[in-house]
DNA sequence: TATTAGCACTACCATCTAATGAGTGCTAAA
DNA sequence: TTTAGCACTCATTAGATGGTAGTGCTAATA
């Protein structure tokens, strides 16, 4: 059995088999498999044993490669589409592959300069902003990209206004200091004045101002539990509105852009898993919940074809991080792309891409 | 000569030969055309003499068709891809099945229930009801469809709202009377306080309530030809605020939904035009020109194919229709599908998707 | 005179075949 | 441990072939 050679020993364990999260391929497998990685990434068709001794800077015969791939594809990292096939990186190889890349490369200046255009146009708001940054991130990855939209629960009151409609309407406008304004309408059974609209949305501001939707929601619950009757008029009514008002009723948007570089990218358009890709986008609540998860972590987040255990998403591989204002994380960025996707380069785009859109956004905070 | 025998004579016009818009085919001609349109609208292929002749009602033989076929194709209605194939109605035939369509087929009950769902949902603002709208359109036609959101410069004040959001930022609200909320950040070279802003806001509210953006913009243009020392303070400084707060830097929306249709459509997939449909919609600026001009004009309203100038928009048709609410036309929406869409069944569901969008805007105007 | 049947011809299409070539696995030699 | 050599596999390609759906033309027919 070859499978023994390849791996080598991580730190002081011994024994010649372990677990395989103990095992490290040795340095020539390490290569191959890199190898054929970056290679296919370039191609998207099967690496053969010919083709990688050329291109691989060591000098290793087609035989001896052989061998190793043999090897490798035992351990899983590789398939073949079929018998007579060069090979392909599994799931596992890209991982793997991710995993060791530890310096991430810079992106290049020229598309540094193109990733500024973000900030330039002055008067735009941070939906505006958003809706740039992942046009502008599909643009260059050439893949399709999501952000979501900042979660209204940890974004802080600036301000609140209450705008009489009609008689049985209210305009609510919140702005929060990440800089969203959001607007919705909330129907009331009794009339009220828009002087007293305005005593009760100062009332509101006095209060909670600076708290996030999620504590304003509780304190108004904690009102409303507390026997309504001591408070006075206007508190009444305050706390009554008040709890429509910061109702939450948009459950976090996500931004698409870019679907269709997907369609038109050679990799997908082998495998015919399109249709259901598009599904994906069009349901949301999957990736959503990608991003949701991603905003939790720090840096980077890699999701790999079979890890994110959602059907439709077999194939593709999520590049994720977070976005943030000075004071909190808001939400998330990222590009869904075939798992053959060039990491390197998708990696520290997003990074950047994040970077910036972290500051565009820091700098318009309404502090 | 064949051709001759094709065209009757429109109402006295009695010469036989004579311009072609004066030309009518006769009735035979028009029943295989219209015939051969529909068959290929179906099935997306050439359409033979004898494949036609049985699809037919009348009893009319392969080869009394092949001559009637030969004849439209000399008049320029028909095409064939090569020299053996069926024929395929060119884009001058569309125009003409189009324009002979006078009874628009009225939308199945079904569909019609489906269409409905858009007014459901309580709280949720135009722009909302427009992605809805434009989404279940995509969704039923199976095609790309497209809504501009309404005009801001024919849309009426109901309310502006001014809020310090810092030194020297202030955050203006626009209330439209067909219910846009529309925000935006105007930057000042002197701090104002609140108070002052609500002062200015509630002089612009009086002075401009039930005034069109345009109205207003012209309005302000005037004070400020007119001696501006004349003024009293409040007023120079509402004037200078207005002036940038009515500033139209947002020229008009649209919003797109189901391109992925196009892309999977079995038609769009022959041709391998896809590409360049793409960069249409990414530039957005054409399709936008097309959506403007379909609201001057009252109806649907049928671009097919060469006649839009667009270059990207060749093999496309475009059918759009407008939608208002009580008072004004505010945007359109409509379909853009392959030159062999069938015309009869996508007109009447955008016909009938604008009238539902109307009556639920309306219904949500501010008045 | 308009319509139709008949026939020769065209070009696409699916199917088959054989040749090609990139790739593997195995074995024996270096 | 590496490599050269060889047999084998299988996808892909290029021709070749028969079938099919279509046309145009001509002559017969109603």
């Amino acid at each position: 059995m070859h499978g023994d050679f390849l791996l080598g020993q991580k730190g002081t364990v011994t024994g010649k088999r372990g677990l395989l999260e103990d095992m490290v391929l040795n340095e020539r497998a390490q290569l191959v498999l890199n190898s054929i990685i970056e290679n296919y990434i370039q191609s998207s068709e099967p690496i053969g044993s010919r083709t990688l001794s050329k291109s691989i800077g060591v000098t290793l015969s087609p035989a001896t490669i052989r061998n190793i791939m043999s090897d490798l594809a035992e351990l899983g990292f590789l398939i073949q589409t079929h018998t007579s096939a060069g090979r392909v990186p599994t799931d596992k190889a890209y991982r793997f592959y991710v995993n060791s890349l530890s310096t991430p490369s810079s992106v290049p200046e020229q598309i540094k300069q193109k990733i500024t255009l973000v900030s330039t146009e002055q008067g735009m708001q941070v939906e505006g902003i958003l809706a740039e940054a992942v046009h502008m991130l599909a643009d260059l990855t050439k893949f399709a990209c999501v952000v979501s939209t900042p979660k209204a629960s940890v974004s802080r009151l600036q301000r609140i206004e209450l705008i009489k409609i009609s008689e049985d309407r209210i305009l609510v406008i919140l702005v929060t200091k990440a800089g969203v304004v959001r607007d919705k309408i909330i129907f009331v059974k009794d009339s009220h004045s828009q002087d007293f609209l305005n005593s009760v949305a100062s009332f509101l501001n006095e209060k909670f101002k600076n708290h996030s939707m999620q504590e304003i929601r509780e304190k108004i619950h904690q009102y409303l539990v507390d026997d309504r009757n001591r408070y006075h008029d206007l508190l009444a009514q305050a706390v009554r509105l008040g709890k429509k008002a910061f109702e939450l009723n948009n459950p976090g948007e996500m931004l698409i852009d870019g679907q269709m570089n997907l369609l038109l990218d050679s990799h997908f358009h082998k495998q015919s898993s399109v249709r259901s890709l598009i599904d994906a986008f069009n349901q949301k609540s999957e990736i959503m919940k990608i991003l949701d998860d991603s905003m939790r972590q720090k840096g980077v987040h890699i999701f790999i074809g079979n890890e994110n255990d959602f059907e439709q998403l077999q194939g593709c591989s999520l590049i994720m991080t977070s976005y943030r204002n000075n004071q909190n994380v808001l939400g998330s960025i990222g590009v869904v792309g075939p798992t053959s996707m060039d990491y390197k380069r998708i990696i520290s785009m997003v990074e950047y891409t994040a970077k910036i859109l972290s500051d565009t956004i820091t700098e318009r905070s309404y502090d």
